[in-house]
DNA sequence: CGAGCGATTGAAAAGACTCAACCACCGTGG
DNA sequence: CCACGGTGGTTGAGTCTTTTCAATCGCTCG
């Protein structure tokens, strides 16, 4: 569990570093970036940065969970990604020289590093390792959303419902999925009231289990043969 | 209008050189990349490399279009790009490292020219400008991907072929726009017969002219009005 | 001239959304 | 300690968009 306050990392003991794309850097290069960075406590439903604004620097995160985020007309969010420990987010607007077309907001408390531009953008000019490494992760993420594209034109929402919930099994690692329902219903691109009711199919059919807000998966072969995978 | 065969294209006066992503290059760096590329035509609906294939190379479009989808389970294309010339088709597989997620096939005849796999990542790795020049490339398309998942996901049917059409126009560049009703279809995201509903109600509302198959976009405000942008 | 594909139309059915109301939980202030 | 207010969760009913299926049309190509 999440210590409910500041907690101060370093880069050498971090455990999210190794699964992240600092995962290669040497012990210069991890001393380099332990300098150059700042550490961070997030509160549930904070923003790390908003649609619209100018790129700062990157955020990664060590600890917590991090919605990414579009708003369409009326103001309605679209989840696209929820970030976990290890991933670092907010590099993408860097390299396009645009405003932030996404938003970032926490999901719970959270402990995020933050590292100035420069700093970041000196660190991918210099080494190689950690620049085909965002090369490769750009080009995944392009791919997966192509995916995702197509399963919002194609896919019912209890397909795509039944997809998600896989995904954020994933994403929760063993820990039960807790989001609110919007949110959730905001991740899979459909009405609050449409996910809830859907929710309760899927109990019906022993796929799911819930626990107030929290749900449980109970059969994820299921819930993946339902998505139509 | 593009000759009916075979053309060899040299890169230094290549038309299409200076909208892509080799327009900074110079006199030794284009004849380097004249030397390294092979010079193909294709046929309408020639495939350039489906899914699941692993990447050997890079194509650039010298004159014609290509549509880049990816295919839900049961079969349904999605398109999720049109790519006109000056467009560099298929480099994103080849950094992840995985097989192509997405397919692309010609929608009319096209000069095409190949790199081959091991000459254009070279390239990268030396020549810093290109390199900058494809990372900013990979981000925005990263975000308009957030941006055409927010569309699917929150704007109906009509909305989302209001602002297919003001977005095709660019890419046609007053050309009438010419797909068959398929195509358009699994480019909106939609059934066949709905867009032709909706076509005929866009040409009520004097919004377009059909000529035969082509469309003429006659008020592209009004498009982008309803398109609620 | 006939086959076949792409375009079009009609009618019925289904999926999803909206709106409205109500419930449940939780922290706060009196 | 308890009533209050607010947020998030749930349910019901009605509506509307969109899909599906079926049939027809029109044009091009061999």
């Amino acid at each position: 569990m999440l210590e409910k306050s500041h907690k101060h990392v370093t880069c050498a003991t971090c455990g999210a570093k190794k699964d992240s794309l600092f995962g290669s850097f040497c012990g210069a290069e991890t001393s380099n970036l332990d300098e150059h960075k700042t550490c961070n406590y997030y509160k549930k439903n904070q923003p790390l940065f908003i649609e619209g604004s100018l790129p700062r620097g990157v955020f990664c995160i060590n600890e917590g969970k991090v919605k990414i985020f579009t708003r369409g007309e009326e103001g309605k969010e679209q989840i696209i990604h929820i970030a976990k420990q290890g991933e670092i987010v907010g590099f993408r607007a860097m390299f396009s020289g645009e405003a932030y077309k996404v938003a970032a907001t926490t999901l719970e408390e959270c402990n995020i590093c933050f590292i100035n531009k420069t700093d970041f953008l000196d660190m991918v000019d210099t080494n190689q390792v950690l620049r085909n490494g965002i090369m490769r992760e750009l080009s995944k993420e392009l791919a997966d959303r192509a995916t995702f594209i197509t399963n919002m034109a194609q896919k019912s929402v209890r397909e795509r419902l039944a997809f998600a919930l896989a995904m954020l099994d994933d994403i929760y690692e063993g820990e039960m999925i807790n989001l609110t329902r919007e949110d959730m219903a905001n991740f899979v691109g459909t009405a609050t009231e449409t996910l809830i009711r859907l929710l309760k199919d899927f109990k019906d059919d022993n796929l799911i289990e819930t626990h107030a807000r929290k749900i449980e998966i109970l059969d994820k072969k299921g819930l993946l043969d339902l998505a139509g995978l």
